[in-house]
DNA sequence: TATGAATGAGTTTTCATTCAT
DNA sequence: GATGAATGAAAACTCATTCAT
């Protein structure tokens, strides 16, 4: 058959997302897939690298497009204009879902555990990235620290993707980032006043 | 036996704590209190009961001890503090995981969903009307929608405990805690700005 | 059920007796006791622990018999005697078999090894006693090393077994000892001839 | 690939030796060979097929090379010398448990039965004939039915092997192939003693 | 209340084997 | 000759749950 593994992939990743890490069994799996469940072992010799390979594919491409938007991304509303796109479609396609599974489950499997790590710093990184990005040259540099905040934003997003599991009726998350974004002009304004001190030393971000 | 309902139900959040929601099963839950299986069943009809029996007695408990705290917590200082403290407390001993374990286990039995949500409202009440005591006729007050805030603070926290479950070790809560405490001054003045009528009635958060 | 664990244990000697090492699954002990597959687990925890409490059983009761067989036995023909009537009722039982198709499916599993072991070092200090007592203070005593002698007897059963399953037919064995009772006298003589002080206290084996 | 079916071959019989019968899967054998499995199929049909022919090919090997040791093989202190010489070279590099496994697995598989008696009896038949030549014109001649001591000698190996297998630190037979030696002086003298009288009258065995 | 025993459906994984290429 | 992929059956074992006592 023709992309047994993506059709292996895929079936992982909705089932994960419909059914939770305890409801993704080898049977669920491959049922959905429409394949023998043997070929989960033949392909990745057992469920969690399914999974994991799973979480693979899909941070590699999100992250692709991701890193593409980043680029273009100059000013904090630029940035918080990203994260609200980021957190509508990672959210509607369940991506977040899927790691916050895998964390979860990765209490029952020790062994998840730092796999699942390892594929989540890269996003850390990169919000890491997005957070210097637009605040180089600002006061909010010095007042923030970037990595931290970046992991605080990655933990943000699992925790809304939980409330969101429980009630996905009542997101507060869209809400946010009007506000957020109603917001940054004022953060903007901090970012200029902390600047004037700086400049002798170093320019601003946007010369 | 005498407090076999008791026993029980630590040895469910114990389980849990360390196990996760897939490793929390009628053998280990048994094994750990040291009764019989069957008790389970005849104490609390099924497993997931008897989860929620422990959520219930987690979260009754730790409601009052924050409930008293509240009351003395008047600036957005002492709330940040409250949080703080809240936050190692809770983290450390895994209250946050019962949850966040639940809400993902929620995606495989999708009737857990509807119990869970009901025990987590009033967190996020205690939020709410926690962010609303220390905002009430300040500027704050129109600028930021507190239940909002409060929904987001609470997936905040079980985000956090997600991250935390998967690398103990690097923990940023607690230094961005204190930048938080750094920075609520700032916050404080701003509230004293916005505040032109309440002036008369009640001083700025920080003199 | 009444005596299942009775159950499962006959069931497991009649199985692996019929179907050996490897035909002895789950599923055809359970069916042969009449018993549920996961009472297996229920009473020893997995297969292993039930074939090795088949084989303490069956080891146990045997050798009790033996025991008092040996009481009663005086002379190197009387041993003989005993052996022959050992290996009949042995080979017939199938109680070799359990032995030989545990040795060989150690190696399959190897923590099978040491406790198979454990369980085979009586029946060598069964035959090393016995042997001892029928040479005590005869010339054989001295150039027989008895537990050499005793393990290659009891690795001798082993392999007669082997051979016996595999052409139940021709059994040599019979024979075998039916010459060895023809030339046990004359080893009886050999015995005297060396026994030099012995002879007052006790008659040479044959009168 | 070159010698696909020796290498097919050879795997087999390390694999068998290593892991015992139970172990000696085609993904196992295959992956030793560093080949497809399917070519297990290709060329031997089905792995008993593999395991029969690895069978006749060891077999082949040695029974040439005793052949010839057995043509310098006169007396019988040169049979026991000949015989501690197979022990060694068969125990240690496992071609009796190749045998002593086949056969256990023959419990299992009952057609495996049938073809590995039809490749053991040559063995049989090479004791027997040994055997028949250091006795000839003897005592022992008549005393011993060469036929089925040979077939216990060939037992004796399997159960050696056997319980090598169970404790490979302590193998009786080595010191018992001394003892041996150390008595078939008085064997050969046994013999010519018989060897005089017996071309007169012969004595019964047993007087 | 409590227990030991039982059950049937489920789990992950491996097996020997086949087949199209 | 050789390979990668596929399959259905079976392996060992665990699950939540029930029941008689």
């Amino acid at each position: 058959m023709t992309g047994t593994k993506e059709r292996l992939v895929d079936a992982a990743l909705t089932t994960i997302k419909e059914h939770g890490y305890g409801g993704t069994t080898a049977r669920a799996i491959a049922g959905r897939a429409g394949v023998n469940q043997a070929l989960i072992y033949y392909h990745f010799g057992d469920i969690k690298n399914l999974l994991l390979a799973a979480l693979d594919e899909t941070s590699a491409k999100r992250m692709l497009s991701y890193e593409s938007l980043l680029e273009k991304t100059e000013t904090i509303d630029d940035l918080v204009q990203l994260a609200r796109d980021a957190y509508r479609e990672d959210l509607a396609a369940g991506h977040v879902t899927v790691l916050s599974e895998l964390i979860a489950g990765s209490l029952q499997h020790k062994q998840l555990g730092p796999e699942v790590l390892k594929r989540l710093r890269p996003w850390i990184d990169f919000a890491t990235r997005s957070i210097e990005k637009v605040t180089r040259g600002s006061a909010l540099e010095q007042l923030v620290p970037a990595r931290d905040v970046a992991t605080a934003i990655v933990g943000f997003y699992l925790g809304l993707d939980l409330l969101h599991q429980l009630d996905p009726a009542e997101s507060p998350a869209e809400r946010l980032f009007d506000h957020a974004a109603r917001l940054t002009p004022a953060l903007g304004m901090l970012m200029a006043f902390g600047t004037v001190e700086n400049e002798t030393e170093r320019p601003p971000a946007s010369t």
